[in-house]
DNA sequence: ACCTGAACACCGTTCAAGT
DNA sequence: ACCTGAACACCGTTCAAGT
């Protein structure tokens, strides 16, 4: 299913995923209609659902190499200073790439497809909350849940409000803390 | 409009505020149906647009008692230490009474119904940013506004994601910081 | 093996007809 | 002055019929 066999079926799925990417952008993952997507690739509803089983499996095609370039990043940050913090500002980006997509991860299952893709994400956040703990560099109860949610909350939060804070802002608060 | 002339009409509104309140509980303020709201309140669907222009109309109709005892707390907290802090507890709260509230409050325009309704709870939050930082308590460049926002943000957060964090662990990071 | 597009269900919203 | 409920538009989703 993930590759088709016949040709048409896999230009077909080509044309669906860069449809969904165009229209993503313009007016974000939540309010694109799947029907639109169909009807922008050239095909019908019926051939869009065959290749996606719902929204999220759709979400997480055309997120997906972008989720992977990032969990691939963290490798590069491991050995620079402050490197976790540096870690959660390219996470926020990349969960704002789109309008609506932090939603979707949110609600998205462990064992759904957009929630596979996350995967990696996690585990690439973990390794450098262990590597900022063991440098007394953060507090000794953080967790990388905790630091993953605290940037979907900082990426919702400034797409949901208007006119948005920087990230930056926020994460300066939040890591350096409201207290003085 | 806000009090209608005949009683059939007051007693009709009365109803689908008090329907509206009990699918809030039951599904979610995101979940419930317009045309649910008026067949448990017994009334026909137009009969609940002529009361509330859309569905943000009937949000503020329900949480509006609420909200403005949220406003009316904050002078009983502004003599208390860490008042503040104490006051974001309660924002989270509140903004949290239903499901998808957050979402309604986040996107409601400063003009609309819910809007208005917040209005007071940023006049307080103003004041309480205000003492705390005189008090030395808090960063000197905090606002009002992002008091408000990081409570939004934690609020979505933690009704998004399973299993859910504590508001008071997610506030106690953003509070005290990340970092070290 | 895959595509098509009509069709269904659901929900927000309106409006002509009533009392 | 207010209510009723049929009806429309929109969108997610399915499926019988095709090639």
């Amino acid at each position: 299913m993930s590759t088709p066999r016949r040709t048409d079926a896999r230009r077909n799925r080509a044309r669906l995923v860069a449809a969904a990417a165009e229209l993503f952008d313009e007016v974000g993952a939540d309010a694109t209609a799947m029907n639109d997507v169909a009807r922008r690739a050239g095909v019908g509803p019926g051939t869009l659902w065959r290749h996606f089983a719902d929204k999220d499996a759709l979400i997480a095609e055309v997120v997906g190499d972008s989720l992977d370039n990032l969990a691939a990043l963290a490798a590069d940050l491991r050995a620079e200073p402050r490197a976790l913090r540096r870690w959660v500002v390219e996470l926020v980006r990349h969960i704002s790439r789109y309008r609506g997509l932090v939603d979707a991860i949110a609600h998205a299952g462990p064992d759904g497809p957009l929630g596979g893709r996350c995967h990696a994400v996690e585990a690439a956040t973990a390794d450098l909350v262990e590597r900022a703990r063991a440098q007394g560099e953060v507090r000794a109860d953080l967790t990388a849940t905790e630091v993953v949610r605290l940037a979907m909350a900082v990426a919702w939060v400034n797409e949901a409000v208007t006119p948005p804070d920087t990230a930056d802002r926020l994460l300066s608060l939040i890591f350096e803390g409201v207290d003085r």
